[in-house]
DNA sequence: GCGATCAGGT
DNA sequence: CACACCTGATCGC
């Protein structure tokens, strides 16, 4: 349940899922779905005053969640200030202090959310930087990719901060299955039960959110049949859900929810009533969605459990699971990451602490440029040697003695390039970049101002060294390991999406590797049962005992205690050596900076700065003067 | 009487 | 197996 305050320190005149408190003075307002938790305070009397009184305050939402929010008539009084916004369409909104005049400009862009009908993430540009509110979601692995406009040309926007839907962020939910998987077994129980006879019904215990209409529509097409509910108010503008639902309770699925002293409850299992039209009684199964996770180290994964003699609980999960959101935050590398949930028997210290390994290294800027340049195959150009028996290489455009070029190649995870110039550095910019070489060569202005030293011509300074792979070993010789690059805990991350990690095109699903979910499992003791349970014996399993599958010999996935205890470790060695001047860590720096390779044929982020040749040359006497380290 | 908040249940 | 929401008790205005 999101506790997020409803502010972001960039954008504090937004107001985003909370509209008490501080939040009754903002300038605009963002809703990011139609769950009781993220509208707190919408209804407010002090808020509807202020709207009554204000020229400019709207609340932006996508048109799902209007239609959503109108449908309930406390929100009525909303319909004048709504402004519904187009999915992915950037829209600038002009953020308006009315009792000043003074004015901010910000573009948001609504991202479809995967959390329920309506649902969106908001990112914002503008100049405090890019800011992602995701509010609450359910990606699956590599889904943030697929986003064309989290992307600037192939590379990933630079984005400042993240304000997280953490739900489970903790690796306790290492990994809930994926939609296709629960919707596989829900299928798979459903069909069983509804073949037998047309007595033979089902209730979906589902709670009052939205969020479960996907299940609807499959299962109605499934099935070619409609699910009954109580109302179909809410969906009266949205064909795609609407065709799947009806009020005629003479169907074999249902989602309809107990009215309130309603006789037909007392003791009962379907909320409608027990017998059919003609008096024969009903067969009812009832199905409770429910979210269920699995460790790291579990193999199999049941996505069906039996919790009585007609009742199931299925996993269906709105949330994104840990490793999900892990593989989310590894490719958006945001500087700062603000948790909106705090899962439940955590700290919100430990959690801070959990999301600060996954946001960009931001120490040590001085020694490090970042270069993104694009797409390239995995590669490390050069490993930086200190030892006698490794010989610097030289700069060839100059004379500087060393230029460590680090590059890494991922797609999945975007592009980082990284440069370290160890003695008199120059500025070196990307301008081509090949299957295994990337070249830099001297920027081409500097003209004006007159050192009248040597201009080096436009040549390559380092092109990789395929003899320096050996050193590393022959496992080394294709591609540099995640070990050189991230940290453990990132690393173990890795290693379990090695598979996406090579194809980036690879089915979500696929992203916890061996792991083959069965579909059903039974906490019932045995022997108890109906007949039913014949039909699902055959891949019925042990609930309570699917976590100790963690030893088998194809788990491939660190168990959690070791990937800690083994990040610790190995983080602090590795701090060291960085600050040793040992390993090289790769850091991003702003955008603005990686913009500066005009050649370059990827177009530049809108909002960022170029480099003027006023600043370029101030920066390039700073580094040739020795002072890189305040760059 | 109304709204906010919390605990507890599903 | 930790979603979101409802109900009821309590408190303050």
């Amino acid at each position: 349940m999101s506790s997020f305050a409803g502010r972001m320190k960039e954008y504090p005149t937004i107001s985003l899922d909370r509209f008490d408190r501080e939040n009754l003075h903002a300038r605009a307002y963002f809703l990011s779905h139609c769950h009781k938790d993220h509208m707190k305070g919408l209804k407010g009397p002090l808020l509807k005053r202020k709207l009554q009184f204000s020229r400019t305050v709207r609340l932006y939402c996508s048109f799902v969640t209007k239609e959503l929010l109108l449908n309930n008539p406390k929100y009525a009084f909303w319909e004048e200030y709504i402004v519904a916004l187009e999915l992915e369409s950037p829209t600038q909104i002009s953020l308006v202090d009315e009792a000043s005049g003074e004015k901010e400009e910000v573009v948001v862009t609504l991202l479809p959310a995967g959390h329920c009908p309506g649902s969106v993430m908001f990112l914002f540009e503008g100049s405090k930087g890019n800011v992602l509110y995701t509010g609450d979601f359910r990606f699956a692995a590599g889904d943030a990719s697929r986003i064309e406009l989290l992307h600037s040309g192939s590379r990933v926007k630079d984005i400042q901060s993240v304000y997280l839907d953490s739900t489970f962020y903790d690796p306790r939910f290492y990994q809930i299955p994926t939609r296709e998987v629960c919707l596989k077994g829900i299928l798979e129980l459903v069909k069983n039960w509804i073949s037998q006879s047309s007595h033979h019904v089902v209730w979906l215990n589902c709670k009052a959110a939205y969020g479960y209409e996907y299940l609807f529509t499959n299962l109605g097409d499934e099935f070619n049949t409609q699910i009954h509910v109580n109302s179909l108010s809410m969906f009266k503008k949205m064909p795609e859900i609407l065709s799947y639902v009806t009020t005629d309770r003479r169907t074999q699925i249902h989602a309809c929810r107990h009215p309130k002293d309603d006789e037909y409850f007392q003791g009962n299992r379907l909320p409608c009533g027990c017998t059919a039209a003609d008096g024969t009684p009903l067969r009812i199964i009832s199905i409770k969605p429910s979210t269920m996770w699995f460790g790291e180290r579990t193999k199999k994964t049941n996505v069906i459990i039996k919790t009585g003699a007609s009742s199931f609980r299925a996993c269906f999960s709105f949330h994104s699971s840990y490793s999900e959101i892990k593989d989310f935050l590894s490719y958006l590398q945001p500087v700062n990451i603000y948790p909106s949930v705090i899962p439940i028997g955590r700290t919100l210290a430990e959690v801070t602490q959990l999301l600060k390994l996954m946001c960009r290294k931001q120490s040590d800027h001085s020694r490090l440029i970042y270069k993104p340049l694009g797409v390239l195959k995995r590669c490390r150009v050069e490993r930086p040697t200190y030892g006698n028996t490794h010989k610097p290489d030289r700069c060839s455009c100059c004379t500087c003695l060393q230029v460590t070029v680090w590059c890494m190649t991922y797609k999945t995870y975007g592009l980082q390039t990284f440069a370290e110039c160890t003695v008199r550095p120059h500025l070196h910019t990307v301008t081509e970049t090949k299957t295994d070489h990337f070249y830099f060569v001297e920027e081409e202005e500097e003209e004006h101002e007159g050192q009248g030293d040597a201009k080096p011509a436009k040549e390559e300074v380092m092109k990789e060294p395929e003899e320096k792979m050996e050193e590393e070993g022959k496992e080394n010789c294709h591609a540099p390991k995640w070990e050189d690059f991230f940290t453990t805990e990132m690393l173990t991350d890795s290693q379990n999406s090695q598979s996406h990690s090579c194809c980036s095109v690879t089915s979500p699903s696929r992203m916890t590797g061996s792991q083959t979910p069965e579909l059903f499992s039974d906490e019932e003791p045995p022997g108890n049962d109906e007949n039913f349970s014949l039909t699902l014996s055959a891949s019925l399993s042990n609930h309570s005992s699917q976590n100790m599958d963690s030893c088998l010999p194809d788990t491939l996935i660190l168990a959690p205690e070791q990937r800690e205890q083994g990040n610790v470790r190995t983080s602090m060695t590795s701090q060291k050596e960085v600050n040793d001047g040992l390993i090289l860590q790769p850091e991003l720096d702003e955008v603005s900076d990686s913009q500066a390779s005009s050649d370059f044929n990827i177009p530049c982020t809108p909002e960022s700065k170029v480099p003027q040749p006023d600043e370029l040359l101030q920066l390039y006497r700073k580094l040739a003067s020795g002072e890189e380290r305040k760059i």
